[in-house]
RNA sequence: GGGUUGGUAGUCUAGUCCGGUUAUGACACCUCCUUGACAUGGAGGAGGCCGGCAGUUCAAAUCUGCCCCAACCCA
């Protein structure tokens, strides 16, 4: 039984000990009913650092979500990935070792890898068990374990023989640090300091000079044409001529294009390969030529003559001063530009032509927008993010990596006419680096030489199956089918995420899963919003304000943490507040108090139901309204409305329960009443275990586990979640007494009277019979006296006039004013029924007279709803 | 630059889709009260031009337009 205060700092690590000693949140390994499941498909966070409070704070969501569904439905499965084969884990090695990936061997820089991860994920892993996360840790998964590996590569060659994948060369988004193409969504703004240069140009037929102004003077070499807006009338007359650039003398076009922003520097602008996604596009349509002057890793190419071999920085700042010698340099001013930037390191991308994997995605816009249609969001309007992305997308999926860590593509090349050789799918994973392909000679031309294919797979490729990989989705040889290890998982119930990420990585996860298996993976997607600091700010390091999770979790209880976080309306941003923490402190001691009178208020041993007609009255109206509560919080919590839920069932707890019946309790020292406070409290830890997890397993052990049926005995949180009993109840009588109650304290409160203080007699002007002995019990009246009919004798007096406006409204329009104004100065006269105001007559429906109540008796005249209460009491 | 979402007492928030006249609750603040768990509790009080401007309407926190601020997404 619990006594003493509660010590969150004993409980909350024993019993999170216990969940995952004991497997308490185990998936089954039978066979699971289908119906019943639920499932849900965490994105793995990336492995490239310790979690922050925002990863706390989306966790604990889905943690609510399942403990709720687990007690409510069935079996839960709630996995745990670490992402460890992206190029933000292998920086993180870079970084943690001081080494460059680019100085060793594959293999051996894999390893380095490995090692520097597993440190971070067992980090992970106790800070996940120590917010008292519901998650099978028998369910895990690395994003670079040969299983996963495998599915990765059988999803490649699946899309490959749909259809769905082209291996091109082409224009695309290259890291020079890094070293490697990236996609678009890999790519960031980030405003920097530049110097805008007008340089001057000669038009080679006439030798008229002309400007262009750029902030890249080192693409001068890989110009390949000159633009002017066709409605350009001042630059008009250059078109169809030829423009030779300084320094580099080659000849270029001068050609006019829509894209040109007149306003910028001249209006005259040159295209370069490549100086931006303009250039490209101009490239594309006006058939320009490649002069490619900047390298893989940001070198000068041949193609800038005196140049090569200098850094673009260093080229650049070489050509600017040369360009001055040869006066052509008419003006440089610095400027502050938006940069496109690789979000990892922060570097500045090139586009180069490079050969390279793509997912064809761009014919299936409309499809993909209908998948993400048929799921359920919450919120609703996140879904507009959705389609935003999908009907703006430009660009196919590129997917090949020229990076040392990740999952190889599992491709060979003929030597001699280049033919893609695929690994067979029995076979995989495979590394074409050191397997042999599945052919001795090439199908169509007979070589026997090969090339592996040296790229890994984009991380998102991978991260984009877990809900392939969490449902064991695998490829059976003999049968020639993709086969499911638990397809009562898969569609998954509901996909947990940040809003930032809706675009790439849920996008990319319900297409992927789409193709490979005709469904969308997910019944419903829940976006969570970003946590901010305690000014509504975003967190961020440079900034300082951010909340490290080991700092809160040593000043509050977990479950003070839960509770917080469970103070968000879903979608919304929630600022972090130690106040909530407070609150949820509070909270958790109010349990935890409330808990150790209803032990001492009704002891072991526990009364059997009693027969419905020994319950009394208040009895009858708690459970009635308990029922109630439950199914709000129910659908609040299938509606994932955190906040109302929580807030719902504080105040119904706190209010109801403790303020009201608990004291009522107090007096009574029958069975009915215990059973009516152990049956109401079993249920509180009950609505309370999704949110509080820590603090109603303490208490579900101390007074209830010993007697429960199947694994409740083990857990509250494995218990079945309460369902409405359906007791007839006078609700209305009920709230009447509460409402009396109510009154009585108030009149106490005002007359500096203690709560225990004696009333001599109280006339009570409502029905509140059954409740008689609560009343006097709990405020201690000796006289009770109660009128369930009768009017109370007071003098009534008209105070005012309250107008239907639904009705007079619409019927009255502009004289509304006229007869508020004439109401307010008294000009009125009730007839009966109607009320003749202004000129007009109002009809008994359109208006309400409003009465103010007086008492000229002996004693006080209370009011409260109503409820009239008369108290007469000798000090 | 475009789009999305949000802006409600000192702070956080409900209500906004579907307009109706004392705008919800919590924290903090003020006053009072030791009552069979909890004073870390209980009863009460004060605190708001609902981001700004304009419009629609008898009536606007709610609908429309413009503007300002913030976050996110995309250029």
């Amino acid at each position: 039984m619990p006594s003493g205060e509660y010590d969150p700092d004993a409980a909350e690590p024993y019993w999170q000990r216990r969940w995952v000693d004991e497997e308490t949140y185990a998936y089954p390994d039978e066979p699971v009913d289908p119906n019943t499941a639920f499932a849900i498909d965490t994105p793995p966070p990336t492995v490239s650092g310790s979690l922050h409070w925002g990863h706390v704070y989306g966790s604990i969501l889905q943690d609510v979500v399942a403990r709720f569904h687990r007690m409510h439905d069935g079996e839960v499965f709630y996995p745990f990935g670490y992402d460890d084969n992206g190029i933000a884990s292998e920086r993180l090695a870079e970084r943690e070792l001081d080494v460059r990936h680019q100085d060793f061997e594959r293999r051996e820089f894999q390893r380095m890898c490995r090692e520097v991860c597993e440190a971070y994920e067992a980090e992970f892993t106790e800070k996940m068990q120590g917010v008292g996360l519901s998650i099978d840790w028998n369910n895990t998964y690395r994003t670079i374990s040969p299983e996963v590996q495998r599915v990765s590569q059988l999803s490649f060659i699946d899309l490959y023989e749909q259809g769905r994948e082209y291996r091109e060369e082409a224009p695309a988004i290259w890291c020079p640090e890094c070293e490697t193409a990236i996609s678009q969504v890999e790519t960031e703004d980030d405003e920097q300091d530049s110097h805008f240069h007008d340089i001057e140009f000669t038009v080679a037929e006439t030798e008229e000079p002309f400007i262009i102004s750029t902030t890249r003077p080192e693409l001068l070499p890989a110009c390949v044409a000159v633009f002017v807006h066709p409605d350009d009338e001042s630059n008009e007359d250059l078109v169809g001529n030829h423009a030779e650039i300084p320094l580099f003398g080659h000849q270029v076009p001068i050609l006019a294009d829509e894209r040109v922003d007149m306003d910028t520097g001249s209006g005259i602008v040159m295209c370069c390969t490549f100086g931006d996604q303009n250039d490209i596009e101009w490239y594309q349509i006006h058939d320009l030529d490649l002069r490619v002057a900047i390298d893989e890793s940001a070198h000068m190419t041949a193609v800038a003559d005196e140049y090569e071999g200098l850094h673009a920085g260093e080229a650049r700042e070489a050509i600017v001063a040369d360009l001055d010698d040869a006066d052509a340099l008419a003006d440089r001013r610095a400027i502050s530009h938006a940069v496109n930037v690789h979000e990892r390191c922060g570097t500045s991308v090139e586009f180069l032509v490079t050969e390279q994997w793509y997912v064809e995605v761009l014919d299936k816009r409309e499809e993909y927008l209908q998948a993400g249609r048929e799921m359920e969001w919450f919120p609703e309007k996140m879904f507009t993010r959705y389609k935003h992305w999908v009907e703006g997308l430009q660009w196919d999926w590129l997917i090949s990596r020229q990076r040392s860590s990740g999952i190889p593509f599992p491709v060979w090349y003929c030597a001699d006419c280049d033919r893609e050789i695929l690994a067979e799918k029995e076979a995989l994973p495979v590394d074409p680096l050191s397997d042999d392909p599945p052919v001795d000679a090439c199908p169509d031309c007979g070589s026997e030489e090969f090339v592996p294919e040296n790229d890994v797979f984009d991380t998102w490729a991978t991260s984009s199956l877990t809900p392939l990989i969490n449902a064991g989705w695998d490829w059976d040889a003999a049968a020639e089918e993709f086969t499911m290890e638990r397809p009562e998982i898969y569609p998954m119930d509901v996909r947990p995420q940040g809003h930032d990420i809706i675009s790439f990585w849920l996008f990319h996860t319900v297409i992927k899963c789409y193709e490979h298996t005709g469904e969308v993976p997910f019944d419903s997607t829940m976006i969570n919003g970003m946590v901010l600091d305690e000014n509504r700010e975003k967190m961020s390091k440079s900034k300082g304000n951010v909340v490290e999770p080991d700092a809160v979790m040593e000043k509050y209880p977990v479950d003070a943490a839960r509770y917080w976080a469970a103070g968000s309306a879903i979608g919304d941003d929630l600022p972090y507040q130690e106040k909530g923490l407070r609150a949820g402190e509070k909270l958790i001691r109010k349990l935890w108090n409330a808990s150790k009178l209803v032990e001492s208020l009704a002891p072991d041993p526990y009364p059997e139901a009693p027969d419905s007609d020994e319950l009394q009255a208040i009895d009858r109206w708690l459970l009635a309204e308990l029922d109630h509560e439950i199914e709000r919080v129910t659908a609040r919590l299938e509606n994932r409305e955190f906040s109302k839920a929580r807030d719902g069932l504080r105040s119904f707890f706190w209010g109801t329960f403790c303020d009201d019946y608990l004291e009522i309790a107090k007096a009574r020292e029958d069975d009915a009443a215990a059973y009516t406070l152990r049956t109401a409290h079993r249920r509180f830890l009950k609505l309370f275990a999704p949110l509080l997890a820590h603090v109603t397993e303490e208490l579900w052990h101390e007074m209830y586990a010993e007697g429960a049926d199947g694994d409740a005995a083990d857990s509250v949180h494995l218990a079945d979640w309460p369902t409405p009993l359906g007791l007839e109840a006078d609700r209305a009588g009920g709230a009447a007494a509460i409402a009396v109650v109510g009154a009585l304290r108030r009149y106490k409160s005002e007359h500096q009277l203690p709560l225990n203080a004696d009333l001599d007699a109280v006339e009570v002007y409502a029905d509140v019979r059954g409740f008689e002995a609560d009343i006097t019990g709990v405020m201690h009246v000796s006289d009770l006296t109660v009128h369930p009919d009768a009017e109370p004798p007071v003098e009534t007096v008209v105070s005012g006039i309250d107008l239907d406006y639904a009705t007079v409204g619409p019927k009255y329009g502009n004289e509304v004013g006229t007869i508020e104004g004439a109401l307010a100065e008294g000009a009125y006269e009730i007839d009966g029924d109607d009320l003749h105001v202004a000129d007009v007559t109002l009809s008994g429906e359109e208006f309400t007279v409003e009465k103010e109540r007086r008492y000229q008796g002996e004693g006080a005249f209370l009011e409260a709803d109503d409820v009239v209460v008369i108290v007469r009491n000798e000090p």
